[in-house]
RNA sequence: AGCGGGGUGGGGUAGCCAGGUUAACCCGCGGGGCUCAUAACCCCGAGAGCCGUGGUUCAAAUCCACGCCCCGCUACCA
């Protein structure tokens, strides 16, 4: 859109916010600020390095979205759709804190689950009243709390009820995947959401009274895109631009994950609905499924997928960026694997694209001195391809306003086999007066990728644009006609898969190397303990012979008693990163089979000793 | 369990909302062509009738109902 001269302004922002940044905070011993400055200088520099072109990455410790924030939240109180109520919290004596949410665990009153939390029962559902929790428990120290009696603040989210529907339903442009949810979830009844909690990490809440509270993260996170906005007119000293970008319609759009939406489609909406200030509603959101990776969710505890950085150390970020455009789940969930990029780097990416540009450009220099030449007439087939570049300019610009980047990168793919169709066809290096009108039309298609591409894969473009010897204001307009070109360098490479797993990136199969890395050895049971408070969790003492001594914790307790574990000899990897569970160290683990409703640990079939490798 | 989203040739994606000529595209596979290009490029071919069942309709991959299966969110999955 910038590339048509459309005004565009691109904001995103850290959320600094929230309870578990305090509480690692605390872990560690150090001001939660501290942290976040960390990650926020780090994740905007990994932005910049894959050419994610933001206005303004900002922060939610931003003094000017603070400011922000109390300010907008003052009027929504003015406006009287903010209210209180009085309650009734747990609050650990020990901490010194109220527990909100998940910190507190108790037995659920309606299915008996001893280790429900505050808000919601994880196996029956219910949401739930700390309060009505049996045998109460802080998560932090373990410790009873008592009930004490706070205040808290409380947006009026119901009263926008029908304005949300009509919004919601009128705007014909929110993805299905956005509207549906939405629809669903204004139609079962919006309910009053909490503004305040009291933590200490967070924006202080401008209520009168309210000293000592914080906004709710989530309440506040939302609206770092004007703040974002305001901050980036601001600190070029054009105070009131950022109107503009908000208001008189303008066109608001987000880009988020499907898990996302109802913040941006009834959150959002009618906090701005609430200032009475008439802001623009979200034009439209759009709001993607997952992705997968090689079949899995992506985990960061569990390192399920490649890190962005690291990802820049293996492979340029255009041909990250190729890839994942190309399977951007627009429509249904889709699975990042190997084998997929591979495809798409080694026969997209490079024989289609990077060679027909190669090829051109080189028969360029070879027969015509490196200077694109008029055509001598254009044939039929000539103003076939030529067409086939507007066509393909057009669907590319009108999938990029509907969204669908994913089909655009098609359309561009779709256009280089177009145009290396059309080099064979036309063949000519068989020489004839033709030969000129062959090399100006694919030109004409090199100088459209110039163009094309900036959005897609930036880096590539401006490489190309570089041997055009064009800048991107040239590109726009310039005929190709006498143009001048540069000695081609191919614009990619292959990726063989060697190379790639030498990078680290997972062949499919798995060599005996790869077993050997596992470390699995037999080790024998030495003491089975009960963890407290956990429904499966076994603590095991496990010799692994040589004297080395190591715990682990296993999801056992349903299936098997302690007796008919103990002096058991197993199979386990000895050589996991350690991991807590219920607070408890976890250093190797144990290997079972498992299926519904049964699990069988393995065990060697004639005794061993103890530290035996396995192969 | 509850809530969302799905099931389209061997693999991967689109098409479905606004039903309608031989179901599209990429990879892979079999055969052929070209030699300008990065062992690239081009052509031909085999291969699915769109999870199942029933319905609506002149007409359904596309709409409706039920069933089966998958995936995400919610978790102490070591």
């Amino acid at each position: 859109m910038r590339l048509k001269g459309e005004r565009v302004l691109y904001v995103s922002g850290s959320d600094e916010h929230g309870t578990p940044i305090e509480v690692e905070a605390l872990r560690l011993k150090v001001p939660p600020r501290k942290l976040t400055d960390e990650n926020h200088a780090k994740v905007k520099e990994l932005f910049d390095r894959w050419h994610i072109s933001f206005d303004n990455y900002t922060r939610t410790e931003s003094p000017i979205h603070v400011e922000f924030v109390r300010d907008f939240y003052l009027k929504v109180y003015r406006n009287g759709y903010v209210f209180t109520r009085e309650e009734e919290l747990p609050y650990c004596p020990k901490c010194r804190r109220f527990l909100p949410d998940r910190f507190v665990q108790g037995v659920c009153p309606r299915c008996g689950y001893p280790e429900a939390y505050g808000d919601q029962c994880p196996t029956c559902g219910a949401p739930l009243d700390p309060r009505e929790l049996g045998s109460p428990h802080c998560t932090i120290c373990g410790s009873t709390p008592e009930v004490r009696a706070t205040k808290h603040w409380y947006f009026d989210l119901p009263s926008f009820t029908e304005k949300l529907e009509k919004y919601v339903e009128g705007n014909p442009r929110l993805p299905e995947n956005a509207r549906n949810f939405s629809l669903r979830l204004i139609r079962e009844g919006l309910k009053p959401r909490s503004l305040t909690r009291d933590i200490g990490w967070g924006i202080p809440a401008p209520f009168p009274g309210a000293e000592g509270k914080t906004i709710y993260v989530w309440m506040e996170a939302v609206l770092g895109y004007i703040s974002a906005t305001i901050e980036y007119f601001r600190l070029r000293g054009e105070e009131e631009r950022w109107r503009e970008f908000w208001f008189d319609g303008a066109r608001v759009v987000f880009f988020i994950g499907k898990d996302n939406i109802p913040f941006h489609t009834i959150i959002l909406p009618a906090l701005l609905m609430a200032t009475g200030e008439g802001y623009e509603l979200p034009w439209t959101v759009s709001s993607t499924e997952f992705l997968m990776f090689e079949g899995k969710k992506f985990s960061k505890s569990q390192r399920i997928g490649v890190w962005i950085d690291e990802a820049l150390e293996m492979f340029p970020a255009d041909y990250w960026r190729y890839t994942l455009l190309s399977i951007r789940p627009e429509v249904r969930d889709t699975n990042f694997t190997w084998e997929l990029f591979l495809e798409k780097v080694n026969s997209d990416l490079n024989d289609t694209i990077g060679n027909f540009v190669h090829r051109a450009l080189t028969f360029l220099c070879k027969y015509f001195n490196c200077r694109v030449p008029a055509p001598s007439t254009l044939d039929d087939y000539d103003r076939r391809m030529l067409e086939e570049i507007e066509k393909a300019k057009k669907e590319f610009d009108s999938l990029l306003h509907q969204m669908r980047i994913q089909q655009a990168v098609q359309v561009v793919a779709d256009l280089l086999r177009k145009a290396n169709k059309y080099f064979n066809d036309k063949e000519p290096w068989r020489g004839g007066v033709q030969a000129s009108s062959t090399l100006n039309v694919s030109m004409r298609v090199v100088a459209a990728l110039t163009v094309l591409l900036e959005p897609l894969i930036p880096e590539t473009a401006e490489a190309l644009r570089k041997q055009l010897k064009l800048s991107l204001a040239e590109a726009l307009e310039k005929p190709v006609e006498g143009l001048e070109v540069e000695k081609p360098k191919p614009l990619f490479r292959k990726i063989s898969r060697e190379e790639l797993a030498e990078k680290g990136g997972a062949e499919a199969g798995v060599t005996p190397q790869d077993v050997a890395k596992l470390g699995l050895r037999v080790a024998r049971i030495i003491g089975v303990e009960e963890v407290p408070k956990a429904r499966k969790l076994y603590k095991l003492r496990l010799d692994l012979g040589g004297g080395l001594t190591k715990q682990t914790v296993a999801g056992l307790k349903e299936y098997y008693s302690p007796e008919e574990l103990l002096g058991k000899l197993v199979v386990v990897v000895s050589n996991m990163k350690p991991a807590k569970l219920m607070g408890v160290n976890s250093e190797v683990m144990l290997l079972a089979a498992s299926e519904e409703g049964k699990v069988a640990i393995l065990v060697p079939e004639k005794p061993v000793k103890p530290g035996s490798r396995i192969f």
